[in-house]
DNA sequence: CGATTTACGGATATAAATATCTTTTTAATA
DNA sequence: TATTAAAAAGATATTTATATCCGTAAATCG
């Protein structure tokens, strides 16, 4: 039980947009700056995109910004919107013969899973840049050309 | 997000088991009974043997039975068997610079992840037996021959 | 003891998630 | 208007998780 590479990805471009909300960021510099795969994060970029959680501007000069209120965006939203917490609605095993009634393992799984939904829901992205925290979020990394840990090569990738 | 097909046959069969108690069960006959795929359960029941949590007994008359009583053992143990809780506990940007010191947004997952393991904590698999619920656990399935929905051709298999 | 049944260990195959690449569309600017 | 930069769309490749298969070891029974 893990948190995908998909939503850590995704998370970390929302907070680095969130924390350098002046001017906007291509794909590959995001990608560049938060150490993740650039093509990779193309594709997850889009799917925020089409939840309107960062705006994409094509074109030169283009690139992304986000689209919300930092404050009032949750890890839940941006976590449903590349990887959505799945509910269990209905029986796993597909019997129709009790409808919407789930037996008590599925019923306690669905608890656990309205528990993770919880728990992403209490988070916001502008919460996670106000506390104070020795370490800088994104673990110190900045702004390439600026401060960036050049010499670095980990690609974050875990697994 | 989602729960993932081998945690969920891991708890179907240590329910069925501890559901089913008086004998011991073979994999098969477990497979068929909670509708998931044999082989594969076979797999799952050998990591469920590791960890203590089904005892199986080898050759003729041979089978699967529960090795811990259900009222003290929980989800997350189970969990943990097949599939351990992946706690954060160290940067996955892999920057050695902080030390353990994780930045606000790892931490937060962290927490999410604790919390996670508490939803899991806080079921054990004897309460879902215990608790009255007009569907039978595992969704009325009973043991071959007796009472099974014999004519349901569904597999139980997700996605 | 030999045959049968079953768990166990590990190799192999298949499907799904992850990652990359290619092409198209849109916007800026020279 | 041509050129360049970048997102968007989607096809392809790679890796990992899921599932199957096969040989071996242990237990039972005739």
């Amino acid at each position: 039980m893990q948190m995908s590479n998909t939503v850590e990805y995704a998370l970390r471009a929302v907070v680095w947009l969130a924390d350098n909300p002046e001017e906007s960021h291509t794909s590959s510099s995001i990608a560049e700056a938060t150490r993740m795969p650039s093509s990779y994060l193309s594709k997850i970029l889009k799917s925020l995109s089409h939840a309107g959680i960062v705006y994409g501007q094509r074109g030169v000069k283009g690139g992304y910004t986000l689209a919300r209120d930092p404050n009032g965006l949750s890890i839940l939203e941006v976590v449903n919107a590349v990887e959505p917490v799945q509910r269990i609605r209905a029986c796993p095993l597909g019997l129709e013969a009790h409808g919407k009634n789930l037996c008590n393992l599925h019923r306690t799984l669905d608890d656990v899973m309205i528990e993770i939904e919880k728990a992403f829901a209490n988070h916001t992205i502008g919460s996670m840049l106000k506390k104070p925290n020795r370490v800088k979020p994104l673990c110190g990394l900045t702004v390439k050309g600026k401060n960036a840990l050049a010499d670095d090569r980990s690609t974050g990738i875990r697994r």
